[in-house]
DNA sequence: TTCCGGCAGC
DNA sequence: GCTGCGGGAA
């Protein structure tokens, strides 16, 4: 079986228990934005007290966060943790925003994946998976998400070798996969539920959709995994 | 007490 | 490579 098919498989798996998630969970693109950013290795029940309390102030459009100072700003995230660094990167994001885009969600989706990427990549305290959120989920652009916990899926299940970086997972679902937005959206979507629910740090084999791991969780080389980058 | 939908600085 | 950032829920 080739490496499609054990993708799609725990795809088909996943979407069975799980069925429609509809991500990502937001009033609109800019929403997500945000949201991207504060969820950096934060619980999201807490993310969403923070994104509540921007709302609840009428905060949550790009020229509103644009003009609140700091400092306040921080103490308005407050639940979602690492206030002070979260308030520096919103700022930094929404200056950004307001400065390329004009604070348009359309204007940004407008342009090409990979400069989009990079341009993103440019803006301090957003990474690769901040960055493909954006591009994903408010962008709707057809770029795979990866994260912890497909990282941690992936290698007790053996597709990846423990070695594994961020870009390297990406790349084996979008050289196996077509680009579809909608198909990459779900599939993150079941990875980070499966991911809450069963591949916890401890794992719950048992009841997990994917079944019980090999004995032995040390992985394997893969082959297949499509070698080249599917972009660039 | 652990863990969370990362990232940057060193 | 290793560390700081951090409140909230399990």
């Amino acid at each position: 079986m080739g490496v499609s098919e054990d993708l799609l498989h725990l795809y088909d798996r996943m979407n069975a228990r799980f069925g429609d998630l509809h991500w990502w969970p937001a009033d609109g693109p800019f929403e997500v934005m945000v949201g991207a950013i504060l969820t950096q290795n934060t619980a999201w029940t807490n993310v969403e007290k923070a994104i509540a309390a921007l709302k609840q102030r009428r905060l949550l459009t790009p020229l509103a966060l644009s003009r609140t100072d700091e400092a306040t700003l921080a103490g308005i995230i407050r639940p979602s943790g690492y206030y002070n660094v979260k308030a520096k990167r919103l700022n930094a994001f929404v200056r950004f925003f307001l400065a390329e885009y004009g604070g348009s969600a359309e204007a940004m989706s407008a342009g090409e994946i990979l400069p989009l990427r990079e341009k993103l990549l440019g803006v301090p305290g957003v990474g690769p998976e901040t960055a493909d959120s954006i591009l994903l989920f408010a962008c709707r652009k057809p770029v795979f998400v990866s994260d912890a916990y497909t990282r941690r899926i992936l290698l007790r299940h053996r597709l990846i070798p423990a070695d594994a970086d961020y870009h390297r997972i990406q790349n084996l679902f979008m050289a196996n996969l077509p680009p579809d937005a909608a198909l990459f959206n779900q599939f993150h979507a079941l990875l980070v539920q499966t991911g809450k629910t069963f591949c916890r740090k401890t794992p719950q084999c048992a009841p997990c959709p994917l079944g019980t791991l090999p004995k032995d969780e040390g992985a394997v080389p893969l082959a297949g995994d499509g070698g080249g980058r599917p972009w660039s």
